[in-house]
DNA sequence: TTAAATATGTTATATTATAACAAACGTTAC
DNA sequence: GTAACGTTTGTTATAATATAACATATTTAA
């Protein structure tokens, strides 16, 4: 709420977009949406998606080039992340768990390589579509 | 060994190349290599590439839009790939941790979706840049 | 051996994303 | 207030990634 203040004019529009939709956006889809608020090159859609990135106020799904609003609390400023995307109807859900997140948080490989981020994300089948 | 004979030509030509290389690839990348022995068109790789991947040849680093290897015994075809990524030098490893699979395998969450598929990707910074 | 499934070749096009440049806006510091 | 700085915007063009649609060929298996 104070740092929504922060954010720029492009930036609001698109993030009210996203966080209005019920399903991730394609970049391009958004652009189409924000058309009529002046909005009319991909590049001030994706300027805007970066930043928002950035903030940790939207996520990007990577398998399916496509965004989403955070529903967590900003996920430690966008450094972790894990969805559940079902292949049927292609409904994409954040996952908040904390063991999960802790446990990746803490994963080390045998490199001692560092991690600062990551990004989970399971494929399967959600309970609506198993049904039918 | 076996099952390599049943790969098309073009599938056996786009795996090699990908095998060989020690970085991921990207399709254009491809592409370009095999020009030289016949394969003309971006549909001819995407079309291997999508095979080998069911086969479990090969995975895709999604949030590279490039194509690896499979370092380990095909991860149960294709179902179970973690990545570390170096931010800086764009190294790219496929993990292989067991603790780490199997706990991926077993998570659950609250909804009771049914997950056939994980990708995880770990970003960070490699050991060589971690020292430069 | 013929039907089905898989793979190929080819052209065109759709989709996703960035480069390069110029101008405007919003801090903050003096 | 205004200079200096970083950030944001606007705009045109183009790069990079991926698929549609259609015709043909090859392999597999009943
Ligand atoms: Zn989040
Ligand atoms: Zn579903
Ligand atoms: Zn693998
Ligand atoms: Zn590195």
């Amino acid at each position: 709420m104070a740092q929504i203040q922060t954010l720029s004019k492009n930036q609001k529009i698109i993030l009210d977009i996203i966080e209005k939709a019920n399903e991730p956006l394609k970049a391009y889809s958004i652009l189409f949406n924000v058309q009529k608020k002046g909005i009319k090159a991909p590049l001030q859609v994706y300027r805007a998606l970066e930043k928002l990135i950035k903030l940790g106020k939207i996520h990007k799904v990577e398998s399916r080039n496509a965004f989403v609003a955070c529903k967590n609390s900003n996920c430690d400023i966008s450094k972790a992340t894990a969805f559940s995307i079902c292949e049927t109807c292609e409904k994409v859900t954040e996952i908040s768990d904390q063991k999960l997140s802790k446990y990746l948080k803490n994963f080390q490989d045998k490199t001692g390589m560092i991690y600062k981020k990551y990004n989970l994300e399971f494929y399967g089948l959600c309970t609506a579509c198993k049904r039918s």
